[in-house]
DNA sequence: TAATATATGTTATGTTATAACATTGCAAAT
DNA sequence: ATTTGCAATGTTATAACATAACATATATTA
């Protein structure tokens, strides 16, 4: 039920509609940012902070530094365009940014792939939790770790 | 909503029944993890592995390390008795332990108080969730950050 | 041009967590 | 009673993750 891939359509599209978002709110889509973006999307897996420096180090020849990989984070983190998973550390491309502020995710251990589930019934259902706790929301970390359906059968 | 202070009968309460699962399930309840244990309940908010180990140098004014502290708390996670909060690198006691798998949390980012919200609906949500991806949880992260009530009336 | 703001480069360090190996203490087997 | 095995702990070192602080560059705009 993970998708194993995504096409190279998919990610055009992605990098398409990331590029499309920041043009029209004036967010500086800078080269670096657009790099890390490129790798964290295009790895299909969460990849982690220091392994996006090594292909940055590998692509541009030149040192880089943690800060550079860990503000450009930041920038695509802020605005919807990648998630970090606290669960293992890592960070994942989004594929329907600005549609809405949580993302929910399945996180296979085998195989490492993961997927976004951001069905509204489990968005409401922690929303109910929320208001019975008289609590206010601000962001919500649910990471769901397992096996997936082919890592099960094995 | 969330409670402000755990009270000495529910702490006591709670190191008893650790006492007493230990006791009856064959686990070395050790003064290590015990100290560690007490030092994650009688805190009240999350704490960090490092905050302990301060406090058990305090403690015992001996030269304590990382690992001793590392080791405790897996042993207390693994068995139920503490939980670790990704999304803050942090630890709870728990005050239900083997009562259920799961332990969901509210974390209120102005006060660090913290509540264990394990409603079965939530739950359920959750395991369909799973299910309707044909996905297999092993464990489940559920962190919701936010202003509790006190909090955000201010 | 000068002033401002935004982004990046660079060095250093802070924070969180584990690997690896030595030592201790206790209990079962000989 | 000694040896053997095992679980827990001690100790040193280092890995992995993340940010502070300050310098430099680049782009806008007053
Ligand atoms: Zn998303
Ligand atoms: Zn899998
Ligand atoms: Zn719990
Ligand atoms: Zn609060």
């Amino acid at each position: 039920m993970i998708k194993k891939e995504k096409s190279i359509t998919e990610l055009n599209a992605s990098i398409s509609r990331v590029d499309e978002i920041c043009r029209s709110n004036n967010l500086g889509f800078t080269d670096i940012r657009r790099q890390v973006f490129e790798i964290i999307i295009k790895n299909n897996k969460p990849i982690k902070a220091y392994e996006i420096l090594d292909e940055i180090r590998n692509i541009t020849n030149k040192p880089s530094h943690p800060p550079t990989v860990y503000r450009a984070i930041d920038f695509l983190i802020e605005n919807g365009f990648v998630h970090k998973l606290n669960s293992i550390n890592s960070f994942v491309g989004c594929f329907h940014p600005k549609t809405h502020e949580e993302c929910y995710f399945l996180i296979c251990k085998k195989c490492n792939l993961y997927q976004e589930c951001c069905d509204d019934s489990l968005k409401d259902r922690i929303s109910k939790t929320a208001v019975h706790n008289k609590f206010v929301i601000s962001n919500t970390t649910l990471e769901i770790e397992g096996h997936c359906l082919d890592c099960s059968q094995k």
